[in-house]
DNA sequence: CGGTTCCCTTATATAAGGGAACCGGTGCAATATT
């Protein structure tokens, strides 16, 4: 495929774009972000967008698209997002095909026909695929032009444990070539942003950060001793509220339970989770996409793909496992710019599931045996198939194990997939590294979870403190959370309560990285009073008070200043 | 870590209480059975 220039062509790269735009996807309009991206993407470099869920962030690969000289390729974590996406591209856009496990003999055949003739200008698959040699060869035969990782938080929030694949993108996207990627997100808090640069292997990219804020989104935490208690305000709240609305509960057997109450009153409730039968999973989402469901109760597992403008709450039923699923839980609530309600029904003991789900990692025995693997084939080296051979451990265990030594510096994986042991290490040493580094890991998840009780018993405004942890400054109060109200309602105690400028404001600004004496090195995420919260890269989430930090300059030292160019926030 | 279940024991023949064991969320791909 090549671009011709004709004299009767625009050749400035916005009005090429803003033609393709409207020929070929009839948008008459694009926005300035959006455009700013796709000229980005158009000229070859890496980038990452953070924008809003119905922003047209598809958009930013689909219209440059038509003018790239070979096919994009889509990583997409949902085999119904992709069917989605594909469905949704108009007539004239260049054809898409998806690459997965649903697909019959024949249907693969075709796809792989389209690909290998360049008749696909985009091709949809899950990360899984890319762990094939077959797939990536002969994907690279097509010689990609682009590489999107589209929900792109998935690197961070599954590539650890869940779907390990998600950290060997960057392996794969070398085998192919390397040609530009892009990443898309509509919620990454800037470590997940840094994480998905880094993970990605990210070179120099563009970042567009779009604002989080939505002040639409009215925000209410109530905390409960009792867990019927909870239960009772829970139902009453969904009872009440105007509808079509969403609850989110911890588990599977909550969401029937709840849903089972609401339909009790009469109201036209579903729960939705994992476990369903595919066709039960696609019946309740499509209730819920037309109104004709009322409330659907669900796990984390509903979420992705739903394109729903009018939704009216987003009730938690329990603690979330951090900010960053919560957000992209209640930015489902007023899409339309309509009122809108998030409340969290919390008790102190949910952090209990939370910590447990964080705590489960790979054990020593199973780093040992990969790493033993891996030594035994230093002269020859082994891919992962050959590993999971070796060891007979399952796919995802040796991938997630792979992943750990890799990250600890104790194994690289070659262009082949081959993994070599670091020279030096023995296997001894290589898996003692890996499991400080899958520690890291669980004390990093362990002290999101915190951040969410944190956000649950916050005395301050409710927006403050999200939009702080997804780095945006903002001046309270924002008058629609329960904190400004109630700070509204008693101006005295909320005057009593204001803190004047504490006298080690700014010493630690948002952005600075420090090191701490016990914690090591971090980044200031969040100045807030008389504290500040930092991510620290092995112990996690910490909030620190200036009071305690006072006078003990040796604690926490500032190694640099923020402003320097660290390309992803 | 907390909630639920299950089984056993104990005080009275149906049930209550206690302790141990177990479970808990996200999906791909590939495989085994109808």
């Amino acid at each position: 495929m090549t671009t011709t220039h004709g004299p009767d062509r625009p050749d400035e790269p916005a009005q090429r774009l803003r033609a393709a735009a409207a020929e070929v996807f009839g948008w008459d309009a694009l926005r300035p972000g959006q455009l700013t991206a796709m000229e980005w993407v158009l000229a070859g470099h890496d980038a990452l967008v953070v924008m809003p869920t119905g922003s047209g962030k598809s958009a930013v690969f689909q219209a440059p698209a038509p003018l790239l000289p070979g096919p994009v390729v889509v990583v997409s974590p949902l085999l119904a997002l992709q069917r989605d996406q594909i469905a949704g591209l108009p007539e004239r856009a260049p054809r898409a095909v998806a690459l997965n496990s649903a697909l019959t003999a024949a249907e693969e055949q075709a796809a792989w026909r389209a690909v290998e003739e360049g008749a696909a200008g985009f091709v949809y698959l899950a990360p899984e695929q890319l762990a094939k040699d077959e797939v990536v060869e002969r994907l690279a035969g097509a010689h990609p032009a682009l590489f999107v990782v589209d929900e792109a938080q998935c690197v961070s929030s599954w590539g650890h444990d869940f779907r390990p694949d998600y950290l060997r993108l960057e392996q794969a996207v070398r085998r192919l070539g390397r040609p530009p990627l892009l990443a898309l997100t509509a919620t990454a808090a800037p470590p997940v942003r840094r994480e998905i640069v880094e993970r990605l292997g990210m070179e120099r990219p563009k970042v567009l950060v779009t604002g989080f804020d939505r002040p639409g989104i009215r925000l209410e935490a109530r905390r409960f001793r009792d867990d019927e208690e909870r239960r009772r305000a829970l139902i009453e709240r969904a009872a009440a509220e105007p509808k079509p609305g969403l609850v989110y509960a911890a588990t599977r057997k909550d969401t029937e339970r709840y849903a089972r109450e609401l339909a009790d009153l009469g109201f036209a409730a579903e729960a939705y989770h994992a476990g369903l039968r595919a066709a039960d999973r696609r019946r309740i989402h499509e209730a819920f996409q037309s109104g004709r469901a009322d409330v659907v109760v669900a796990t984390s597992a509903f979420g992705m793909g739903i394109d729903k403008e009018d939704v009216r709450f987003v009730l938690h039923a329990a603690l979330p496992g951090s900010l960053d699923a919560y957000y992209q839980e209640i930015g489902r609530a007023g899409r339309d710019g309509g009122p809108a309600l998030a409340v969290l029904h919390y008790r102190p003991e949910d952090t209990g599931m939370q910590a447990y789900f964080a705590s489960r990692t790979t054990g020593r025995d199973t780093l040992d045996e990969v790493a033993d693997a891996v030594h035994e084939h230093r002269d020859d080296p082994a891919d992962l198939a050959a590993l999971r051979e070796d060891t007979g451990l399952s796919r995802p265990r040796v991938t997630t194990a792979v992943n750990l030594l890799e990250e600890a510096g104790a194994v690289t994986t070659g262009e082949e997939g081959e993994v070599r042991p670091t020279p030096g290490a023995d296997p001894d040493e290589a898996a003692a590294r890996a499991e400080r580094t899958a520690e890291a890991h669980r004390r990093t998840d362990r002290s999101r979870v915190e951040m969410a009780r944190a956000y649950a018993e916050t005395t301050g405004c409710r927006r403050h403190f999200l939009l702080g942890y997804f780095g945006e400054a903002y001046e309270p109060p924002c008058g629609n959370c329960d904190r400004c109200e109630a700070a509204a309602a008693d101006p005295d105690a909320a005057a009593a309560g204001r803190r004047p400028a504490h006298p080690a404001a700014g010493r630690y600004p948002v952005g600075a990285e420090v090191r701490h004496g016990q914690w090591g090195a971090g980044t200031v995420l969040r100045e807030d009073g008389d504290r500040i919260t930092v991510l620290f890269d092995e112990a996690g989430y910490h909030t620190l008070s200036l009071d305690a930090l006072a006078g003990r300059d040796d604690l926490l030292t500032v190694v640099r200043r923020p402003g320097g160019d660290d390309g992803a926030g």
